[in-house]
Order: C-alpha cells, then structure tokens, then sequence
DNA sequence: ATGCATGAGCT
DNA sequence: GCTCATGCATA
C-alpha cells in the first residue's frame, strides 16, 4: 500500500504532462513474428517420439555430469531453497499423456498490471493491457494505422522495424543518460504520463529495452511510452534550464532459486533435444536433477523465450 | 544485466 | 500447461 520507492530524486519528474491517451498498439509485424519464431514449436513435435534415443543420451550425458559434480563441492541444492510466499499450484497431475505439444499456448497474456501480486510492494505498475491480445492476433494488415489524435502514435511500419527499434533504443539510452536519469528512474516515472493504462515498469524492463531483449512485440508496445516520457523529460528539463528557478524540488522477500552449474548444463542438453518436455518427461528430468517439477517447468519456458528471442534477433 | 518466478489470457 | 510480459532478487 504505502510501499513508496525509495529512489533518490535524480530528477523530479512533475505531473505537468500533456493528457496521452491510450493507444490499441496493434502490430502488423505480428504475422512475420510468428512466423519466423513459432516455426521452432511445430517442429519440436516431430520429435516427440524420435527423441527417445537422443534423450536418452542426454540422460546419460546428464548424469555422468551431475554424478561427477556431486562428488565435488557443490554450493546448495538448487532445489532447497525457496519462496516464503507462495506455493505454486504445481499441478502434480501425473496422468498427462506425451502429447508434447499438448498444452500448445496460444497467444498469452501481455503489458499486464501486476496489481494482483501477491507481494506488498507491488504498486501499480504494469502496462495493464496495452497491445494485450491485440498485438498478439492481429493479422490483419494494416487495420487503422496512421496517426491517432492521442498522444502516441500508433504503430507504422517504422515502428515496427528491427532496424528502427534497436536504433530508437540506443538513442533513448543515450538520451536518458544525459538527462541523468536511471533505469528505475525511467520505470516509476512512467506512472506520471498518465497515459491510461500505462503504470510505472520496473528496472529489468527499461534494461531489456535498451537492451534489446525483450520481445519484438513488447519493444513494439513499449517505444511509444518510452518516447512520450523521453519528450517530456526533456522538456522539462529545459524549462528548467531557462528559468533558473530556486526550489528544488516490508516484508517477506522472495527467494530466488539458483540452479547450479552441472544441473544447468544438463537441463540444456535436455533442451537441446526436446525444447517441450511432456508433464511427464519433466517430471523425470526433475528428478534425476533433484529439482523440483516446478523449477524444471519454468526453466524450460524461461527458456523458450530466451530462444525465441536469440533466434529473432538472429534472423533480423 | 540477467536468472528464476508470477500471473493473465488462451488452448 | 503454454506463451508472453514483466518483476524481484542477485551476481
């Protein structure tokens, strides 16, 4: 509730904002995007069953690994350490068939507000449902493009170039440099454009903008905020510049889970091989690693997205 | 800067 | 149970 951010004021950002509206970003790249990451996912099934004896190697190239590793010493079990605030409904359903692809996934969720958090310090950030499902399904190709009268603009096809988000992300980091501005700085002031919809992000996110590591449809989604809140806070710095005014203007915490190095390896071999273990199969995997299902579930759709977004990345 | 985690929305 | 966006915790 009263979790304020216990930032330095680097930099006051005022609410003197112009009134942004929120914008559907729908993306028209979307089609392309799926294209060229989802191809992965179909294939992944053709293995499903041929990957038997390459798993079984894997296994066997995992447990040499970690029976090795073990007689040396070894940090902590991964598996030991844990949240104190939840626990996670971890299906234990032992009756999943191998279906691999089973579960398949669609679109997801997306800009989501994590308001519902369990965790106290969670204010209100989170770009509630900006670009949501929209960005996800649209393939229609150019629905309403062009401009809105609100105060961002919707997505171009400039806007959706590779070329001109890495470009644009090396200019906002540049830019915010030199307004003196850090990562969280940038995420909490978020908050204060006002735009419906638009909470504060943390400091990972502004990161992985800069850093290109985000999804090409959350860079999407995300460059016109980060631009709105780049105009501003250059304008406001030079209205401050011209008038030299004189003012100046608890709880538990999550524990992270570290999956040690042999482990780690292992589970990339399994990767390697099957990128979509079956209910079952990671079941097994967590076991032979001494991990828990649920850590093992994670890592794989941890990552898949790292992969998705290498391999984007890659062929762009 | 990045690893592991959560939760929404969907199949 | 998956994907996706996003976060906390930490190296």
């Amino acid at each position: 509730m009263m979790s304020m951010n216990s930032k330095q004021p680097h930099f006051a950002m005022h609410p003197s904002l112009p009134e942004h509206k929120y914008t559907t970003l729908h993306s028209s790249s979307e089609a392309i995007r799926r294209a060229c990451l989802q191809a992965p996912q179909l294939q992944s099934n053709i293995f499903a069953s041929l990957d038997e004896t390459l798993l079984a190697r894997a296994e066997a190239l995992a447990a040499v690994d970690i029976a090795v590793s073990q007689g040396k010493t070894h940090p902590f079990k991964p598996d030991a350490t844990y949240h104190t605030m939840n626990s996670v409904p971890c299906s234990s359903n032992t009756t999943v068939h191998d279906g691999s692809g089973g579960g398949g996934g669609g679109g997801g969720g997306g800009l989501i507000s994590t308001s519902a958090h369990p965790h106290p310090h969670s204010h209100m950030h989170g770009l509630s449902h900006l670009s949501h499902q929209a960005a996800m399904n649209m393939n229609s190709p150019l629905t309403h493009h062009g401009l809105n009268n609100n105060g961002l603009s919707s997505i171009n096809d400039s806007d959706t170039d590779p070329r001109e988000l890495e470009a644009f992300a090396e200019r906002f980091k540049q830019r915010r440099i030199k307004l003196g501005v850090t990562q969280a700085d940038v995420g909490n002031a978020l908050v204060n454009l006002k735009i419906p919809g638009v909470g504060s992000l943390s400091q990972s996110t502004i990161c992985r903008f800069e850093s290109l590591t985000l999804s090409h449809n959350n860079m999407i989604a995300l460059k016109p905020i980060l631009q709105a809140w780049l105009e501003e806070a250059e304008g406001a710095q030079r209205e401050k510049l011209n008038k030299p005014d004189i003012y100046s203007g608890g709880e538990k915490k999550r524990k992270r889970t570290s999956i040690a190095a042999p482990e780690k390896r292992s589970l990339e071999a399994y990767f390697a091989v099957q990128p979509r273990p079956s209910s079952e199969k990671i079941a097994a995997i967590a076991e032979k690693l001494d991990l828990k299902k649920n850590v093992v579930r994670v890592w794989f759709c941890n990552q898949r997205q790292k992969q998705k977004r290498l391999k984007f990345s890659a062929c762009h």
